[in-house]
DNA sequence: AAAAGACCATACGCTACCGTATGGAAAGAA
DNA sequence: TTCTTTCCATACGGTAGCGTATGGTCTTTT
C-alpha cells in the first residue's frame, strides 16, 4: 500500500512528455542528467516507454534541439511584436534574460550552446535562433534611428551582452546590469 | 616490437600532468570526457596512477577549479600590466577572447561557468576570476576618463560582451564584432 | 647496498546505464 | 465484442567506468 504517488493515474506518455522531462533534467543537471532510466523513474514509467517513442537516447537529443529552436523562434517573435516603444521593449528583453526569472530557460540555452562545437544539430538550432533574434533586435534599433549597418552592430552587442551578463552576473549586481544596459540602449 | 608509442619512455606522472590531461579532455569533450580510465589510456598509464595522486574523480575536479582560477588571475594580471595605451589594450583583450585563437581556453572557461549553479567550488573560482577581471578593466576605463561608477559599468559591459560574443559569434562575423567593440571602447 | 618512499600495474567487485526482446494491458476501430 | 494499434512492464545481456586491494618496480635516501 501507499504507492510511490509520483504519478496521478495512468501516465500514458507521448513524445512531448519525454522531451519536456528531458529539458527539466537538462536545466538542473546538464546533459549528464538526461538519462533514460532515471527519467523513466521520475516519470513513473519504465524505459519501455522511452524506447517505444525514441530509437535511442540520441534521438531524444535531436528532438530536443528541434523543439527548442522552434519554441525559441516563436517566443522571440511574440516578445518583439509589440513595437510601440522600442526602447522600453529592449529593456524588457534584457530583464527577460537576466538570471532571476527563467533561470530554467537560461540554463537550457547555455547547455545547448555548449554543444555547438561538437554537435552540428545543436549548432544548426542555435544558428536559427540567433538569426531570428538578431534580425528582430536589429529592426528595433533601426526604428530608433540607427543606420542599417549600425543597427546590426548594436543588435550583436545587445545579445552578446545579454548572454555574457547571464554568465558573469551573480544575482546581486542589478545596478551594474542596469548601468551597462543604459550604455547600450541609450 | 612496436610499442603503442603513445608514450616516450617511463611516464612517471604527477598531479600536474593529470590536471593538464583533465583540461585537455574538458576542452574537447566537456566534463563528460573527464573520465579516469580513458585518460589513463591516453596518458599511457593505468588508473593506478590516478588513484595514487587523487582520492577520487571529484578531487581532480576540485584541483582543476583551483588551478584554473590561479592561472587565470595570473594571466589577467600579466595581460593588463602594460598600460601604456588603455584603448589599444582593450581591443587586444577582446581579440584575445574572440573564438579564433585560444578556443581551447574559451571552451574550458565556458565549461567551468556551466557548473557554477550546481558546484560551489566552481562558483568560487569563477567569482575570483571575475573579480580580478572587472577590477583590472575598470581601472583601464578609469584611465580613459570615466568616473568610478561609470568605469565599473563599462567594465561589466565589456566582459559581458566578450563572453557573450564568444557564445553567439560564428567565427565569420569579424566585422560585426569589430563594430560592436568600437561601440563599447570608443 | 639496504631500506624507505614514491609511483604504477594488475585484478577484482560493483553500480549505473544502454539497448533489445517479448509479452501483455488500454484504447480505439470494426 | 473482437481486432488492431498504441503504449508500457519485465527481464535480459552487455559495457563503461568507479574505486579498492595488493604487490611490484623504480628512485631516493641513509
Amino acid at each position: 500500500m501507499a504507492q510511490p504517488a509520483r504519478v496521478k493515474k495512468l501516465p500514458r506518455l507521448d513524445k512531448r512528455a519525454w522531451i519536456a522531462a528531458g529539458f527539466a533534467e537538462l536545466a538542473q543537471h546538464g546533459w549528464d542528467g538526461v538519462r533514460v532510466e532515471p527519467m523513466a523513474a521520475t516519470l513513473g514509467v519504465t524505459k519501455g516507454s522511452f524506447y517505444w517513442h525514441f530509437a535511442d537516447r540520441d534521438a531524444l537529443f535531436a528532438a530536443m534541439f528541434i523543439r527548442w529552436a522552434e519554441g525559441r523562434v516563436r517566443a522571440i517573435r511574440h516578445e518583439t511584436q509589440d513595437d510601440a516603444d522600442p526602447r522600453a521593449l529592449l529593456y524588457r528583453l534584457i530583464d527577460l534574460y537576466a538570471r532571476g526569472p527563467n533561470a530554467q530557460g537560461l540554463a537550457i540555452e547555455l547547455a545547448i550552446r555548449g554543444l555547438t562545437r561538437s554537435d552540428s544539430r545543436a549548432a544548426d538550432a542555435v544558428a536559427m535562433v540567433d538569426g531570428e533574434r538578431l534580425a528582430r533586435v536589429s529592426a528595433l534599433f533601426a526604428k530608433l534611428g540607427s543606420k542599417s549597418s549600425e543597427s546590426e552592430a548594436k543588435a550583436f552587442l545587445f545579445y552578446a551582452f545579454v548572454f555574457g551578463q547571464s554568465l558573469i552576473a551573480g544575482r546581486r549586481d542589478a545596478s551594474l546590469r542596469a548601468a551597462a544596459s543604459a550604455l547600450i540602449v541609450e
